[in-house]
Order: structure tokens, then C-alpha cells, then sequence
DNA sequence: CGGAATCCCTACGGATACTG
DNA sequence: CAGTATCCGTAGGGATTCCG
């Protein structure tokens, strides 16, 4: 008896790690929920992020087709960040992350502790 | 009127990610919800994963508390490992994260062609 | 069989300075 | 205001070799 490969079957889970596993997606796509925001109000609301990685994480997520960007032409220059329909729908599996971790990542710390005691 | 800070909410979201995002701790999971596995057998269902990173991630899910891992001494050493209870949680979350892959990964795969094209 | 140890390369990401 | 550009340290992770 063969063993499967499970590589194929865990692929789209590493795919859907591929957009929202980085430091900072996350965090982005939970500051546009609530609505459309300039970037200087993502910036602001994402407190430690840098400059370099708000904007690379911007343009990752636009590439991937979940935030939209408008540029009104103005002087300064005024760029809207949304979410698209497909970034909405990612909303309710990072809730449930959240809520994973909320429930269970007391859990894992005292796992921790414990390991790092004995080990 | 302050924008709010979303750092603290996102903190939860940042917490599982530690856990989960790295490149094979999802594949790990998948391949053991089935049940208990020995070592090998783990690297044989996980097609292009080295040995460093597969004992790498087997450590890092045994210090989180969501994999345990039964030695039994004998010649040549028998090395088993399978979720804990802890671990077990964990499925549901990334069921919907595959499902929400299987589901949108193709619109996401059009969007960067497009993005790619244009840009 | 189930690792540990080492080497090495690359990507991630922070800090800083500059621009239309 | 909303970015670009550059420098640079660190961590992730592959390949290889060795060990109980």
C-alpha cells in the first residue's frame, strides 16, 4: 500500500499562504475593512509599520487582485486603497484565524513555556 | 475624531501566522490529520521537503503544542508523531483557508496577469 | 532510522534620504 | 502627500555530511 502525497492537496493552502502569510497583508487587509482609506490613514492605523513595507504590501495585494487603488489627480496627490469583491471575500477566514487565536494561543504560550522548561 | 489603531486587533491575526506561516508547518498538519505517523513516513507524504526543515517544523509544532512526539527506544529508533488535541483545532481553520484557495485562486492568478501585463 | 551540524545563498524587512 | 531608491543586517531555508 502506497502512502499518498499530500503535497498536492496541502498546495492550495500554501497558495493561500503565498498572499496573506507576510509580515503585514494581514494587518492591511483588516485596515481597509471597514472602508476606503487614503494611505497616509492605512499608515496611521497600522502603528509600526514602515513606509517601504506599507506600500510594497499595497502593491503585493493590488497585483493579487484584493485592494484597489485610485490616484485623484490633485495636487498633493490624493490615493484611495479599497478592498475588492475578491479581497472581501478572504474577511471571514481571517476572522477565523483571529478567532483561533484567540480562543487557543493562551494554549500554545503555556506549550511553550513548558517545552522551553524541559528542553 | 482619532483613527483607531489596529494593531491590537490585528495581534491575534499576527499570533496564528506565527504559527502556521511558515513554508511547511500547513503541509505537517495536513499530512497528520489522518492519524499517527513515523518520521519517514511523514517526508514521504510531503513530496519536496528537505530533512532539515521537516525536523525544523516537527520541533517548532511540538514546542507550540499542536503535534507530539513518541519515541520508542528501540535499534534502528522508532520516531512517532501526531496532533495533539490542540492540533486537532487547527483543522477547521485551514480547511477554510484550502477551500477559500480552491475557491479563488484562479481570479487571484488572473488578476497578477493582468497586473503583470499592464504594468 | 531519525536526526544534528555545517555551509551558503537569498529574500525579507528596517532605516534613511530623496522626489513629483 | 504618496511615494522611490539605496544600503544593510538578519532569518529562512536548501544541500551536504556526519552520528547514535
Amino acid at each position: 500500500m502506497k502512502i499518498p502525497d499530500i503535497s498536492i492537496s496541502a498546495c492550495g493552502y500554501s497558495q493561500v499562504l503565498e498572499i496573506i502569510s507576510n509580515k503585514w497583508a494581514g494587518s492591511v487587509i483588516y485596515a481597509l475593512e471597514d472602508g476606503t482609506l487614503r494611505y497616509g490613514e492605512v499608515k496611521n492605523r497600522i502603528e509600526d509599520i514602515s513606509q517601504k513595507m506599507l506600500t510594497q504590501t499595497l502593491k503585493q495585494l493590488e497585483r493579487d487582485g484584493l485592494v484597489r487603488r485610485e490616484v485623484k489627480p490633485s495636487v498633493p496627490p490624493i490615493v484611495e486603497y479599497s478592498l475588492t469583491d475578491l479581497g472581501e471575500t478572504l474577511i471571514p477566514c481571517m476572522r477565523m484565524l483571529k478567532g483561533w487565536a484567540l480562543n487557543h494561543y493562551s494554549s500554545v504560550n503555556k506549550a511553550r513555556e513548558e517545552y522551553d522548561r524541559t528542553n
